[in-house]
DNA sequence: ACCTGAACACCGTTCAAGT
DNA sequence: ACCTGAACACCGTTCAAGT
């Protein structure tokens, strides 16, 4: 088959693609009592460390298990699958980080429009980097997961707060703010993945602590109406 | 290097993410004669229709063993596993996108700045949505497979030939190459993906062909040495 | 030289049986 | 309420037997 013919077929087979519905990958009941809710912490955390110590390839449910020191059975009583043991994981970092750019970008709030550039990529960078410099878990969890609705949540509210901030820099002003809005966050986003997954050295890190305040900033008094007062 | 090494390497490697040393990847055996250069071709392509009709996630070693026309046990003889189908897909799609690139630096050696940086930007966004225009199909195959060497080669070529590039480039100068190199490349593969990942409608793809010139031009006139001349 | 497909090992998931 | 772990279905991989 030539590639041409990929066009075609991906168009008609759209909808094939999400595995589980995201309404399906939350714990499946909540805990009553003290023991159980010790459970479903120790399981969480027990998530956390075979991820990080054995890798997504290794990490089986039985594995899980026997870290958090209960049965199988018992995992399933309350996360309905595999995949919600991951979801429950990345939904809590992906949180932090979204919670860190919305402090930031309050802090920011009435900032010059070099000060806050600055401010909200030193802000995103830090909270990617703060618990595990370097590490790509979070994007080797997330492509193994229908992330769809949690990823569009995420960056409703991350743009939400973008578009704030951008409204309020007192010294320039945009034409098209949702365009703008999407271009920083797709610049933040974007950068910092790719760069982990090339090199996460030191070396790479500070080049990329340092173009990155550099590339939005050029980008944001390029996009200004009229330039920056 | 035989297989029943490559078991051996396989249980060394116990402790670490990458599951299969990249040389492993590759197709066991050169095909002989017409016929299992047939079946190699004919497997290749079953792995790419599978991958789009069904996704990744219901691509197993059977369904591209049936829909190629052949019983598991041959396809194991040219393919070592089931990572090596769809690295040998991913690693084609790759040198697609690579050889783009390096004829687009060919093509605008020696340009002006902006002429170039569009040029480059616009190479790259055409080679990444010609045949799969908003499919993530690459990213959830590259996801599954330890591809470091392969990237990294990728990148290699890649950073050559924008490194070459913007050395040609009349009216500006950079002090750090180097630096500048792995900014653009990182803007290019990072936005892209990010942008793709979060919406891939004709309005998003419409956004990211208008802003990420912007930010490209914006950058390399901001880092260049003195700005343009 | 190339192909076949039953057999094996392993993993995600369930459920009857326990406290 | 909560927990257990053998049992089941499915998938990646192999290998003795075929042409």
């Amino acid at each position: 088959m030539l590639y041409s013919d990929m066009r075609i077929i991906l168009q008609l087979l759209h909808s094939h693609m999400p595995v589980v519905p995201t309404d399906a990958l939350k714990p499946r009941k909540s805990p009553r009592q003290a023991r159980s809710t010790a459970t479903v912490t120790a399981i969480h955390e027990a998530t956390i460390q075979v991820l990080l110590s054995d890798g997504m390839a290794r990490l089986t449910t039985t594995r899980v298990a026997q870290r958090a020191g209960v049965s199988v059975g018992t995992m399933y009583q309350y996360f309905p699958h595999k995949q919600a043991l991951l979801y429950a994981v990345l939904d809590q970092y992906l949180d932090e980080v979204v919670v860190a750019i919305e402090e930031a970008c309050t802090r920011y709030q009435g900032a010059r429009l070099c000060e806050m550039s600055d401010g909200l990529v030193n802000a995103y960078l830090n909270a990617k980097l703060r618990y595990l410099p370097g590490s790509l878990a979070p994007y080797t969890v997330a492509a193994d997961l229908d992330t769809a609705r949690l990823i569009s949540d995420v960056l409703q509210r991350t743009d939400r707060a973008i578009a704030r901030l951008l409204a309020s820099v007192p010294d320039a002003g945009f034409d098209d703010i949702a365009a703008v809005t999407f271009a920083v966050r797709t610049l933040l986003v974007g950068t910092v993945r790719a760069s982990l997954e090339s090199d996460s050295s030191p070396a790479a890190l500070a080049m990329l602590r340092k173009q990155l305040p550099l590339m939005c900033r050029a980008y944001l008094v390029a996009a200004s109406r009229g330039g920056v007062a």
